[in-house]
DNA sequence: GCGCACAATATTGTATACAATGTGTTTGGG
DNA sequence: CCCAAACACATTGTATACAATATTGTGCGC
């Protein structure tokens, strides 16, 4: 496993579970990963303690599952927990998009415009990690705009969730190109159009959820297990 | 501080924050009490490492605030906080509330009609704390009846986090009967009628949000500094 | 050679010891 | 008598030692 700021000696359980939790959202990470507390403590250079709370801190936002007296790996969010994710963001995000753009300050416009900017140099340089974590981090900047903490909270949490189900569950054929619609959402806020952002987030919202895969795929740790039972070849 | 279920020698860190969790939504812990680490461990009879798990895992939830080398104290939510969790669940619930009632089995009813009765027995003896939780009980119960574990837990917190604002900010005025608001919901579940039923889980939350008292209240740790500075007489 | 039981190892869970920080008290000076 | 600085105390933060558990490796019997 290769992270990046692993500076040794001053690492706090924040800095741990940032950037822990930027590498899964750039699916540096894999879902499954074993995160081992001494690998950790060595790569950070502090007590198992404070990766313990680091990892805990991950598990509640649900993108770490920890297995009691096995460890701590990177969740496998399930099908069913996959369309809960979004569908909780769909009651969440398109109305608080609304707000957004009623609320919209110039400065605000320039910060978004910023992401998308940066969203599509990642894109361009082939870094498509990068590009997925910037473009989740523009909807958690919108439910900001709305000033809306608990709701950004809230969204932070689904969006680290839908990261995760996106390297799951993702079909290959269909184009992640987020840029256009947060584009078109832009415009929107920027003309204090409410409804219209509201709509724009909710169809946005409604073709990354049926850009998911709809079979169940197997997680990491049974792929062993499934390979073994003779289905290889599918 | 007196809790209940404080048997010595074999807790873990659920049956703490669970402890505490209940006793915070109970009324029985205020908004500002020091949660002290010591004094934990020694009522659940475990080390400190136990008890600040469980102290980790409410401040997740927001429903404990720990500032660094000064512990942990039960969370004081601002008016804007307040106003945000409400918020929240205006867009959250009403919407859960029509699932629920499409999905909604004889044995989903029944048990709703259990809660119901539960919360009138509480509220006759008098207990009106268990008679709050048990109404935030109804709330979760309803999202897991809509099969949306993720919007249940995300409910779960804020309701948790309500149970404060109610303590903080309730308006002594109104009366706090939930039970009708309740039993309507149960009628409208029961008939399958899931725009009635989101109907009055919207109006349910706006009676309670209206509710609240618009003054900012002093936090309890700022009393003393308030009243060292001269103004104890307002 | 295969399967099961047992032992060795590695990893996590818990408790405790020590360090760092904040709080309250006491004492000295004005 | 009041204020301030320094000291003593209490509490939290971190590291480490030990215990419990799961996993892996080995050897014995069949």
């Amino acid at each position: 496993m290769k992270l990046i700021n692993a500076k040794s000696g001053s690492a706090n359980a924040n800095t741990i579970s940032d950037a822990l939790s930027q590498a899964i959202h750039e699916h540096r990470l894999a879902p499954g990963t074993k995160l081992g507390e001494d690998e950790l403590s060595d790569i950070y250079g502090v007590s198992r303690t404070i990766v313990r709370t680091a990892l805990q801190s991950l598990a509640h936002h649900q993108i770490v599952e920890i297995k009691r007296n096995r460890g701590a790996f990177v969740a496998q969010p399930s099908l069913a927990e996959a369309h809960e994710v979004f569908e909780a963001r769909e009651l969440l995000e398109p109305r608080t998009a609304r707000t957004a753009a009623l609320h919209a300050t110039p400065d605000d416009i320039v910060l978004l415009q910023d992401h998308i900017t940066q969203e599509h140099a990642a894109m361009n340089a082939g870094d498509r990690g990068r590009a997925l974590y910037l473009s989740g981090r523009f909807h958690i900047e919108i439910a900001r705009i709305a000033n809306q903490q608990t709701i950004a909270d809230i969204i932070n949490v689904l969006i680290a969730r839908s990261s995760l189900i996106i390297a799951l569950y993702w079909r290959r054929e269909s184009a992640l190109c987020e840029s256009q619609a947060h584009h078109a959402l832009i415009k929107a806020i920027n003309d204090n159009d409410g409804t219209r952002a509201e709509e724009l987030m909710q169809s946005h919202l409604v073709d990354l959820h049926s850009a998911l895969n709809l079979s169940e795929l197997p997680a990491v740790e049974q792929d062993l297990k499934s390979m073994l039972l003779g289905d290889s070849g599918r």
